[in-house]
DNA sequence: AGTGGTTGTGCACAGGTGTGCATCGGTTGC
DNA sequence: GCAACCGATGCACACCTGTGCACAACCACT
């Protein structure tokens, strides 16, 4: 028991003040390294903080600052790998850049009108979206707050924020030209959310290329993005006219399309059928896949979202940015290579 | 361009107090639903506040209140599925108790050294660890600061602090019942990360469980709980004096030394080697393992724990508790049932 | 020596909110 | 009719920091 309340809380920054003899002013402006004060005095000042154990307070300091160093993350779901990921690599960025990230996990649609305003309330100096479907009641509130936004993997064309996704078009380009290469003649689409940006490009980048072979006819079914969504949009892919080559909008949906495809229906990949995902998740890698599939960059896509953010909460009145980081492909063992 | 910078940036209660033409004060008491206000007045202060859409800003509140309603989340990492899947329950809970999380990913543990200040500086009002290895730095600035730290899923004895985990210990006794009751008479291990709790209480519960039987040998190797660190471990165990059976201590670890036992060692499971794993991540459900393993019950942990931070929030007195949450055996096809 | 300039430091205010205490108008009880 | 009381509301302070402006001390130069 050393003393009973003098450290009620934390050490502020006029007990540094005290201590060093020096007004609080000083203490301030010595720890935000103003040029002004001659280096013996900042001396004494960063020694006594030392002593006291001072951090300044970050909340006084925002609302004098009107900022607060805080950036709104809101995500859609943690269980699918590519976003949590994504999150994993932007919050580090974050960290570098000095700025810390409040996260809100927001699965439901409803459940966005509830997490705008307190998101606003907190004060971000920015929101980073990385979520499926688009709600308009955050970019209303953002541009009316004046904060920026930036979209990631998905945009809203109509919203005048900023967005960084992958090159879906190109990615879908890429797929439908390695399937045309290694021989495919019949092409299926399992496609993920409906609504979603990333997938209607995709779709687009890969009807695009087909068609330029003159290829129009693709079977399509709907997979939701998920393991268990693939499901049924397997059987029903499988079961009759079965295509040669399937493009899987994700690598969850190609592996499940794989495992029904192997167990159900006694298909060989990829003599029998060629599949193709996106992402370059983990599980694509595993032995029991290794599954063809396309790289979209996480590392850059964060970097690149990151760079945005801060460069849109530096002059407040830049134009919204689109930048498009490009796909890799990552060929493994569902699709045949090439003929040469 | 309808006004030049009105809403320079947000509306503030003194707005809403001038257009309900009574003071910031009522507009205070009205909105934090003080009962001396009588309910035409508050109507009115409802009316002119929803006309403005005002919200308080939280950043000044806490400045006053001393709570900021942020909670502190550390997390090592989240490629790891286990940790996105809890980071992701436990962001939902504390949404539910109107408080928001700040997240700090943390990989390294020379990192923490960084982020600590920044998280004392944000005055967050509670701090949840979820990392593997521990550091004392963040138990000892949470005690200066009298802030309530709850570890998920590891604990420290000497700290002081609260925690949350699984039985582990239990979980390992579970394991080695099983593995016994399916027929197996020697016995391997794959070791997490060494220095963490939960891979130590693992250890000692499946050596206490298989002690109990008279066994004593266990052939132990580390597998960093990772996949790509369980391939050399894998391979040491399975080159000589295979055993019949093998608790490795989480999923990753465990389809790693699946894939390798068949496809090197040609080996069929369950029938050649029994392999267990540990947390019932979606990896081992997948029909390219069907992996038994323990379930963690991630949601009743998740919860717990923030029940366990919001009590002590509340009473900040309050002593130290320590959770254990039971975990449930999943048998899949890499065990045998038990003979009957 | 007086003046202008430079350097180091402090005063006091602002940022937006919550709340103790005082005030004020009106009603009740004698 | 006056005192006591009560319900409704406003004043002013506190939370902790950053910073514009002013001021003091000191030096150099005419």
């Amino acid at each position: 028991m050393t003393k009973k309340k003098p450290p009620l809380n934390r050490v502020r920054s006029y007990e540094v003040a005290s201590l060093a003899n020096i007004s609080r002013s000083t203490v301030s402006r010595a720890l935000s390294g103003d040029p002004r004060i001659p280096a013996a005095t900042r001396e004494r000042v960063l020694k006594a903080a030392a002593q006291l154990g001072y951090t300044p307070n970050l909340i006084a300091r925002s609302l004098k600052n009107q900022k607060t160093g805080i950036v709104g993350l809101v995500i859609s779901e943690l269980e699918n790998p590519f976003y949590a990921l994504l999150l994993d690599v932007i919050n580090r960025r974050l960290e570098d850049n000095g700025l810390a990230s409040l996260l809100f996990v927001c699965p439901d649609i409803e459940r966005f009108d509830d997490i705008v305003p307190r998101l606003m309330s907190y004060q971000v100096d920015a929101v980073i979206v990385a979520t499926g479907p688009l709600s308009s009641t955050i970019a209303d509130s953002c541009r009316a707050a004046a904060k920026p936004l930036v979209y990631v993997n998905r945009y809203g064309q109509h919203s005048g924020a900023s967005a960084v996704t992958g090159d879906n078009v190109h990615g879908g380009e890429i797929v439908a030209a390695h399937l045309i290469a290694s021989g495919a003649r019949t092409f299926g689409l399992m496609a993920g959310l409906e609504g979603t940006s990333t997938n209607r490009d995709r779709e687009i980048g890969l009807r695009g290329a087909l068609a330029d072979r003159g290829i129009v006819d693709v079977r399509r079914v709907t997979g939701h993005y998920s393991y268990e969504g693939a499901v049924a949009a397997a059987h029903h892919l499988l079961s009759q006219a079965r295509p040669d080559a399937v493009f899987c909008a994700n690598d969850a949906m190609a592996c499940c399309l794989m495992d029904i495809a192997r167990a159900e229906y006694g298909l060989r990949i990829p003599q029998d059928l060629s599949i193709i995902g996106y992402d370059n998740t983990p599980i694509a890698a595993l032995p029991a896949y290794e599954l063809s599939t396309v790289d979209q960059d996480i590392e850059k896509m964060a970097a690149t979202t990151v760079d945005t953010v801060v460069s849109l909460i530096d002059e407040v009145d830049a134009p919204a940015q689109h930048h498009l980081i490009q796909p890799r492909l990552v060929v493994r063992k569902t699709t045949r290579p090439p003929a040469t």
